[in-house]
RNA sequence: GCGGACGUGGCGAAAUGGUAGACGCAACGGACUUAAAAUCCGUUGAGGGAGACCUCGUGCGGGUUCGAGUCCCGCCGUCCGCACCA
């Protein structure tokens, strides 16, 4: 029988047009089916897929795919990031608006995510650069600030050089521009901010309640947020040693049970204390400066001394009106944790430490390990910061750590200066509240329009959007939206007066943070959201992205969905119930003699026994292979999408992505790992054409099969199950071994019903291979679903395997009436035992203890035990 | 410095405390072919043995257990995140 090959481009070409005329992915919102959600972070059009995205949308396919099939109603939508900065460089650099280039781009993008054949509903495709999208943003950002969710003020700002604009906290690494790779500058701005910080306590406890989330997310997010309890307390000040007679400073400190080993406290440079002292002394001046310089440089941060100026200010211990300590302005204090200002305790903190021995302020041990003696217990170079009790510490001498701080701050709460008290308890967050204004064109307008009556005055709803002006120039740099001569000249809709609009645009972030939610209704014109819509979808059942998502993109839309939920715009708080963070694509890289790179696509790999070799195709040349890295333009190991698509089809490109790794983990693009999947589309492919044209008996009478089609029936079952199971929990990679081992069970299956003699099995048998192979397709589909249409087809169906019913194994081919465990004597593994399923433990040990190689490992001993774990395995010990 | 993950054949990897290495890649041997491609069959952790089999083996050292890749303690190494957070 000649069976022609499966040819990947004409047949995905026609499964893809026939899902469309059909629709059978537009999604509905008023289907009664149970709902299932699955999205993959959404693109930045970039231009072009990346083979990254091939990954990501793959998985989520299968997900969307799978449950559809399992009966669900499910949500798979798509969507473009379109604001951003790369549109305005592209606009600098080529003479193109950013929205023609962002549409071309998503133009582009869309068609080559068409031709993966994803089950996505296009209808509710979105776009953030959409004023039919930004308009409820700015709606929202209206009703946020009417909740007290949005504030403006002036604040100390990283400003990117390069960019010209500024950045948020998290946008910054390693004092650099996360964008540019500038060394950022701080710089004094009037800024609007989101006030995540209110909703700090809460985004912390509820990652509890996010079970379906990896381990490793949620404890970046709660080191993000950095939640610390202590003690805020007042030091009083000589006022005879203060610049303007200032009486107190407040310090905060987790570490309050240290009181008593103070020698120092310690200034942010940019202390208002610090300031008022530095007017009135030069030196202090030209110190802070210094500090400043030193600031945002990444590694200075590191190997910079702990610096330190004298203010000469003195404060007095509160527990100790004659103990007088100095105030220093310090560079490691940061002004915007806790107060700026700190007490430093040199034995018990290693900064303190490394800082009081700079400036000669030696220490004196407080808490003292236990079993060490007190008497001899000296620090010098390193801070011992462990459990103890308390000594050289008056009334809190003898207690721990924990009864130490609980009278400090039990004693300070209660101690009064003036009509307040010394101390109060007090709960510390890292996290800041989230900067958005960011001064660029192409993003989110803020809605507002100040007016020098009225001040920032929201735009009326009836005037949203507010969109971008088309006529903007890029050909200086900074905000096209300022340089616009009469876009932000407005009049106030409060007073009437001439005001001015605001020129800055929404961070980006801001746009992704609440797209997960337009999808469940992306018609809806004069709200955000459509709330039954959005209550019934929500939350994301299945979220899948990138890792370097983990923190920002994550805490933000956790963020704003409780703003939106506080504004009556969505009823829960947690937008994602499910997140899978998965791993990227990695490639070899391939270096050239004089050592620039070759890309995949200019080499050819070549394997004589012992060693691969790689040379250049064009000219020969040999290539020294570098290692595995991360797919960048730089090292030139990318592969494109598109051409491994051309050469192989989606579905190849497909199944190789889930096959190789655990999806959370990298994994490596190989060309050889590619056409063994290759390979397997073809193998599946003549296998059921194969099994199509075999005779076979009418279905039924699974009763009285024989063993053979029994069999047969059995591996198919199984390996429903197994596979099954392997989809739920996304292991992937272990479902498709199921998968090749099933295709090579059932293909020796074949074989051995033909017999040496070529001829065609039983009409029984070829029942069971047919139904096995009708699994094979159903399993292959949500991977493959091209080829799977394909094979559905030969077999002879007229519907789509895309329509068809997650199969359901057989209960009773998934057990067997004889069961073969294994048999170890001490440990070790000796035999095998086949008993009856039902065996009790007296008939397993008598089966056992009957086997030669049993008596054999005993040697003549007698078994002292015979452990049988059922259906498991059996354990003699002698 | 703090936090986390990981360490299994030549490679990617499997393995509810229960037969370590499923499955794939690569390699080797063979079949088919004038030849190649494609396909199919076999071998493939290390060592020993003609063979049935035996010994060793999951980074290192201990421990718990009838039984440990898996659990506990202590090291070593690699990768990732955060980082002067008081």
């Amino acid at each position: 029988m000649n069976i022609e090959r499966y040819n990947a481009r004409v047949a995905e070409a026609r499964w893809q047009r026939i899902w469309d005329e059909r629709g059978i992915f537009a999604t509905r919102n008023d289907d009664p089916r149970p709902k299932y959600y699955v999205l993959e972070m959404f693109p930045y059009p970039s231009g072009r897929i990346h083979i990254g995205h091939v990954r990501n949308y793959t998985m989520g396919d299968v997900v969307a795919r799978y449950k559809r099939a399992k009966g669900f109603n499910v949500l798979h939508p798509m969507g473009w990031d379109a604001f951003g900065m790369p549109a305005e460089n592209a606009a600098m650099a080529n003479k193109v608006h950013p929205r023609e280039w962002t549409y071309a781009n998503i133009d582009a993008m869309k068609a080559q995510l068409r031709l993966m054949g994803l089950s996505l509903d296009w209808d509710r495709e979105i776009a953030t650069c959409d004023p039919a999208y930004y308009k409820h943003q700015q709606s929202m950002f209206l009703d946020f600030l009417a909740a007290g969710l949005v504030e403006r003020r002036l604040s100390k700002v990283n400003w990117d050089p390069v960019d010209m604009t500024v950045l948020a906290n998290e946008q910054v690494i390693d004092g650099r521009g996360w964008r540019s790779g500038a060394l950022v500058e701080q710089r004094e701005l009037t800024q609007w901010f989101f006030k995540i910080t209110d909703y700090a306590e809460e985004l912390l406890t509820a990652i509890d309640g996010l079970d379906r989330w990896p381990e490793k997310v949620r404890i970046m997010q709660r080191n993000w947020i950095g939640r610390s309890e202590g003690l805020l307390f007042s030091f009083a000040l000589d006022r005879a040693t203060t610049p303007n007679g200032e009486d107190s400073l407040d310090v905060f400190t987790t570490r309050h049970d240290t009181l008593f080993g103070a020698k120092f406290l310690a200034l942010s440079p940019d202390h208002p204390l610090a300031a008022a002292a530095a007017k009135k002394d030069p030196a202090l001046t030209g110190f802070i400066s210094d500090c400043r310089r030193t600031g945002t440089a990444q590694e200075a941060i590191d190997k910079a001394d702990k610096l330190g100026f004298d203010t000469g200010i003195r404060a007095v211990h509160p527990f100790d009106p004659t103990w007088k300590l100095p105030v220093y302005v310090a560079n490691f204090i940061l002004m915007d944790y806790g107060t700026g200002a700190i007490f430093g305790c040199p034995a018990h903190d290693q900064r303190d430490l490394d800082f009081a021995n700079k400036y000669g302020l030696g220490n004196t041990p407080v808490v003292c390990p236990e079993g060490q003696d007190p008497s001899t217990f000296v620090i010098t170079d390193i801070a011992y910061d462990g459990e103890g009790r308390m000594i050289n510490s008056r009334f809190l001498d003898g207690m721990t750590i924990p009864q130490a701080q609980e009278e400090v701050a039990r004693r300070l709460e209660t101690k009064m200066r003036g009509n307040r008290p010394v101390g109060q308890r007090q709960v510390q967050y890292r996290l800041r509240d989230w900067g958005i204004s960011r001064q660029r064109y192409w993003g989110c307008p803020i809605p507002i329009i100040h007016c020098p009556n009225c001040g920032a005055v929201p735009v009326p709803v009836r005037d949203l959007p507010v969109t971008l002006p088309d006529d903007v120039s890029f050909d200086r740099p900074g905000n096209p939206l300022d340089h616009h001569p009469t876009w932000k000249h407005v009049v106030c809709p409060q007073c009437g007066s001439a005001a001015r609009r605001e020129t800055d645009t929404m961070d980006t972030f801001v746009d992704s943070s609440w797209y997960f939610a337009r999808f469940s209704d992306p018609w809806i014109t004069d709200a955000p959201t459509d709330r039954a819509a959005v209550d019934s979808w929500l939350p994301v059942d299945q979220y899948i992205g990138g890792i370097e998502h983990a923190i920002l993109h994550l805490l933000y839309s956790r963020f704003f969905t409780r703003a939106m939920k506080a504004t009556g715009h969505i009823g829960m708080d947690e937008p994602f119930a499910g997140l899978f963070t998965q791993g990227m694509v990695v490639h070899e890289t391939y270096r050239k003699a004089d050592g620039t790179f070759a890309s995949p696509s200019d080499v050819q790999v070549t394997s004589d026994g012992e060693t691969r070799r790689v040379t250049l195709i064009a000219t020969g040349e040999p290539i020294e292979i570098g290692p595995v890295e991360k797919m960048s333009k730089s090292k030139r190991n990318t592969v494109d999408p598109n051409e491994i698509v051309e050469a192989f089809g989606a579905d190849t490109a497909r199944w190789f992505m889930l096959s190789d790794s655990p999806p959370e983990r990298d994994v490596i693009w190989t060309e050889e790992g590619v056409k063994g999947a290759s390979r397997f589309v073809q193998r599946i492919w003549r296998f059921t054409a194969e099994v199509a044209a075999l005779p076979r008996a009418a279905q039924a009478q699974h009763g009285k099969l024989g063993p053979k089609a029994t069999e047969i029936r059995r591996i198919a079952h199984r390996a429903l199950a197994a596979y099954s199971a392997d989809i739920e929990k996304l292991r992937f990679n272990v479902g498709i071994a199921q998968v090749y081992d099933l295709v090579n069970r059932l293909q020796a299956e074949l074989e051995s019903a033909r017999g040496d003699d070529r001829k065609s099995p039983d009409p029984e048998t070829g029942a069971a291979l047919f139904e096995a192979a009708e699994l094979l397709v159903q399993l292959i589909a949500p991977v493959m679903p091209h080829l799977a249409e394909a094979c559905w087809e030969a077999l002879g169906h007229a519907s789509l395997v895309a329509t068809t019913p997650w199969p359901e194994p057989d209960p009773a081919l998934l057990v067997e009436e004889t069961i073969t465990l294994p048999v170890q004597v001490n440990g070790k593994k000796r035999a095998d035992v086949t008993v009856p399923r039902q065996a009790g433990k007296a008939e397993v040990e008598a089966a056992v203890l009957a086997l030669d190689a049993v008596k054999r490992a005993l040697d003549g001993k007698l078994p002292t035990k015979v452990i049988v774990v059922p259906h498991r395995i059996v354990n003699v010990v002698a």
